[in-house]
DNA sequence: GACATACTAGGATGCACGTCCTAAATTAAC
DNA sequence: GTTAATTTAGGACGTGCATCCTAGTATGTC
């Protein structure tokens, strides 16, 4: 790969990435940062004015992802419940990692909270865009009246479960509770 | 009440317990800390020797805190399954600051881990207390297998709550997911 | 090949932090 | 009341950080 300007920003935000989640936004200084990438501290400037904004092409970086995940569990052509159980099957997908550093939304959430970071709802926007996902497919089961309250329950026990995991350094609990996540699914989509 | 070096030491890890949890550790400096107490900086040194120090016994008063609360549930003559309803609605009745700044054990857990700090094991006694506590809540309702699977899984619940009603700033959501887990609880109980 | 533009390197700056030190002030001991 | 121990205040130190600057190097353009 030619190291264009396009290239090396792409390179940055993937590393930056990577070590906000590895070690939190805070802790990641510029020098952690150029060093990963293999260039010089001062040059960074010339990519990113600012810390702030590394941030922000982060969290769209993970908007892209994210999105791109949700598309391609549409047009597999699964059925909305199947689509759900792929957003399960993430926890035990990526276990290994949630144990090591817990979800990359949640803790980000919930660090830039304490931080008071202008760019708290920016990070939140993941949360809005699985969320809003997940609703969808409730209303397509049929469940339109209580489809954002299931959307939140099954985030909500998606991100107990990551803490929890990341906590006790505990892979085993995810299965269990995948498990467990996914009985609940088909009770509730049967009910009534 | 006199200022006995007891009483300052006290009072400092009184005001770091409250800094801490609005802001997160590393946010929050000596500074930060003497001025809120109301010594200066300089004198701090002689009741902490260092940072690490000063979260220790943050996380022993919290320790305390929360056996306390956990033996009063079991002075009060309640059935088991009472009491751990009074675990459930502790996020009641903290809804207003769990919306603020999360939860105070959790969101903590979560900084050490990422800090890669010495007391993360520590502060996850705080987890394994109520871990533990509930567990035996189960075992009194007769549910002795799957005990401990249970109080993990209403722990996962509350910390999920928690980072969730945090990040979207939504008390009505705690409400919603308290009730839930009522009868979750409800169920469970019958369940053979 | 000359010149403008794009890119890079690394030092300088200013600030905040944890920690350390020392001298003063207060309190306790006899 | 004098002396010893405790407690306090605030400055000093070294480090790491985000940011800024500037001089050098490469690259493209004509």
């Amino acid at each position: 790969m030619v190291d264009t300007k396009e290239n090396i920003r792409e390179k940055i935000i993937t590393v930056a990435d990577d070590l906000f989640y590895r070690n939190g936004y805070v802790q990641t200084s510029f020098s952690t940062i150029s060093e990963a990438v293999g260039i010089s501290r001062g040059n960074f400037y010339y990519h990113f004015k600012t810390k702030d904004e590394i941030l922000d092409a982060v969290i769209n970086r993970r908007m892209g992802n994210v999105q791109r995940m949700l598309d391609q569990w549409e047009t597999e052509g699964k059925k909305p419940e199947d689509r759900i159980r792929c957003f399960i099957n993430i926890l035990l997908m990526n276990k290994v990692k949630i144990k090591q550093f817990g979800c990359p939304i949640g803790t980000l959430s919930t660090e830039l909270v304490k931080l008071e970071h202008e760019s708290q709802e920016e990070a939140n926007k993941l949360f809005t865009l699985i969320r809003g996902w997940l609703r969808d497919q409730f209303i397509a089961l049929g469940k339109k009246k209580e489809a954002d309250e299931l959307a939140m329950h099954l985030l909500a026990r998606s991100q107990g479960i990551a803490t929890l995991a990341n906590a006790f350094h505990d892979e085993k609990f995810i299965k269990n509770e995948v498990k467990q996540m996914n009985e609940w699914l088909e009770s509730t989509i049967k009910k009534q």
